[in-house]
DNA sequence: TCCGAATATTTCGATATCGAAATCTTAGCA
DNA sequence: TGCTAAGATTTCGATATCGAAATATTCGGA
């Protein structure tokens, strides 16, 4: 039986069509171009995580949770945060600091500073994961970006680089 | 009262850091800066079309159906195509079609060919909102690739279209 | 100092999503 | 042709998410 619907197209046959049509509709070519490439990678990136953390018995979600915990290093976080960062609602938050809790990745504790706040930090155990998690996506990471040299992975760091220096200004005005 | 947990580091901090962390726990550094800077691009962008789509009312995963059916223009599409596509389950799919036909965005029909499949496409409704859309959507993206030139903009774009040809070889296998 | 507005978190009811099982159809092979 | 395995979609029960309201606390001005 053939695979699915007629055939699924590659990813880059998928990537030049939304392209044409986005301009088709509108959009900047230039803009498009970009935009459209850094979807498409992460929506692909995004199914690889959630394949990989299968193993470790985490869901998307959560490991966005261990991800940014370990990367505020030193900043405390509150659920409030968190969920800004992995873009959901405060109140599931709530709920996924439970799990999460009650299975011993993360602590919560009240902010001395203010009690209105709740400090929410990786445990140990929250720890190896998040250190797993890094080593084990790290060679997905490193297949997609294969095809490009060291110089090449410099030059598009950079470009993106510049891109993330100008989302700050960009907030809510 | 101040904003929010202490304060929210900006955009560039949060990268910064993050890829210093993944470097520590074992990622390789031309890697991670890319990854990371896409990832945190997407995200960014993410919450951006959330809250434009809701002047259209739109969830986020209603617009990935509308877009893939606008951009897969040609090919008919079938809800297990779509559920791929957006990163959810079939039966999950089941559900928001039958949501966005009922509001008269999306049209089902049985594939002549095949009984088993269903064709979706969309209606001219679901097009016109496609459309409005895509010409909001520009306007933000245009706002984040502002700091590039129209040349590093190419660059850029292809360098990621570099990786883009490469995923479709890391299927699984 | 006291009070109202704003912030952080949680609770609660409604909705969306998931994964497994059920149903129907097709493909491939004896 | 007849039979079995596999695909596509939907149904169903369990779980996660959402948005609004509730609660507790803090800030800033009268």
């Amino acid at each position: 039986m053939p695979p699915r619907g007629k055939r699924a197209p590659s990813a880059q046959e998928q990537y030049q069509e939304a392209v044409a049509t986005y301009v088709a509709a509108g959009g900047d070519e230039s803009v498009q171009r970009v935009i459209t490439a850094v979807n498409s990678m992460s929506r692909k990136l995004e199914q690889w995580y959630t394949r990989q953390l299968v193993d470790l018995d985490l869901s998307h979600g959560e490991w966005s949770v261990v991800a940014q915990l370990a990367t505020a290093d030193g900043a405390p976080m509150t659920p409030s945060r968190l969920a800004d960062a992995s873009n959901v609602a405060a109140s599931s938050m709530t709920h996924r600091l439970d799990k999460m809790t009650e299975r011993g990745l993360v602590r919560r504790s009240p902010d001395p500073d203010n009690r209105t706040r709740v400090r929410v930090e990786l445990t140990d155990q929250g720890w190896e994961l998040f250190g797993a998690a890094v080593r084990e996506a790290n060679v997905v990471e490193s297949d997609v970006l294969a095809g490009l040299t060291r110089k090449e992975r410099s030059q598009l760091a950079a470009l993106l680089e510049v891109v993330i220096s100008r989302l700050d200004d960009l907030e809510t005005p």
